[in-house]
DNA sequence: CAAGTATACGACCGCTGGAGTCCGAATTCA
DNA sequence: TGAATTCGGACTCCAGCGGTCGTATACTTG
């Protein structure tokens, strides 16, 4: 019901792999790419997005390649995501002010956006320090339940 | 970055609207789209997936129109975005069961389950009803810092 | 310096899916 | 019977995603 493109897909897994390669001064884009079995070409022009906001520095020339600007743990997957597909919300007719066509009709806008902030914030509290720790550790289950019961909390609140 | 569609929109609104008039026996679709200047023909077809889901049901005929088949407080946001749009997941790679066809490359899709479950928590929380009394009273501001302190739970849980 | 490797960036394209339309049939009320 | 309405399939239109290509540029190494 709500979709993340694969290019921010991408970017994440391509900065998961980064960031469990500390060793390495730089990685390729080809390199990453065939880690994972996606298109070379298209992670390359992510990664330069990512470098453009500043996450990620890029070298060039031989033995090239993209590396971790900041430290892994204030990347957060919202600012990824924003980098990469740009600011969309979840409410169709909502741009950064908040405007819309039909603003007395569109009476549904306010409960929505509220569940926007919602979602905005729970990707803002996912780094890619966390990506690369879930990787080994099985702490996925417990998060889950964590999870489940803040929700209720908030339907409580109603 | 994170989209709903339109028709899910439309689906909401025309619910919303159903029960802000629990006087009317059955309000048309044509009625309703007007009432939010959106195609008629577009809202039918919406409305006609919620009639198969058993959340609206039907008349036909001269003065037939569609009326609320269910509690407007049992209803939640999640079960009409469901029947209108389908299971769409947030990771593009995951099915009913969870299958993807890298799963070892696709070390993302755990975490961002957990996401997409969070995402899904909220929208089971919202009922059309709490969409009908938020157009009235003002409580949204409320609702937004509560939900803001909840999302840093999620946080300190990682 | 020259060759080779990598990023940088814009142009391009196929295609899926969302948004919306059209039309004929069935149903019901006046 | 006729008007209003739902029902449902088929259809068009088009933006945007996913991906490719080609060229320019930058850097490293021999």
């Amino acid at each position: 019901m709500l979709r993340l493109t694969k290019k921010a897909d991408y970017g994440l897994m391509a900065l998961k792999y980064i960031a469990e390669h500390p060793e390495a001064t730089a990685l390729s884009a080809k390199d990453i790419a065939e880690a994972y079995h996606i298109p070379a070409q298209l992670l390359a022009k992510i990664l330069q997005r990512l470098a453009k906001v500043g996450i990620v520095k890029s070298h060039a020339g031989m033995n090239g390649g993209y590396s971790l600007l900041k430290d892994p743990r204030k990347i957060s997957a919202f600012e990824v995501i924003f980098a990469i597909d740009g600011p969309l919300f979840i409410t169709s007719c909502f741009t950064h002010e908040g405007n819309c066509d039909l603003t007395n009709s569109c009476t549904i806008k306010e409960p929505l956006a509220r569940v926007n902030e919602t979602i905005s914030s729970v990707l803002k509290n996912i780094h890619i320090s966390d990506l690369v720790e879930e990787g080994r550790s099985r702490t996925v289950r417990e998060l889950i339940t964590i999870r489940a019961t803040s929700g209720e909390k908030i339907l409580q609140a109603t």
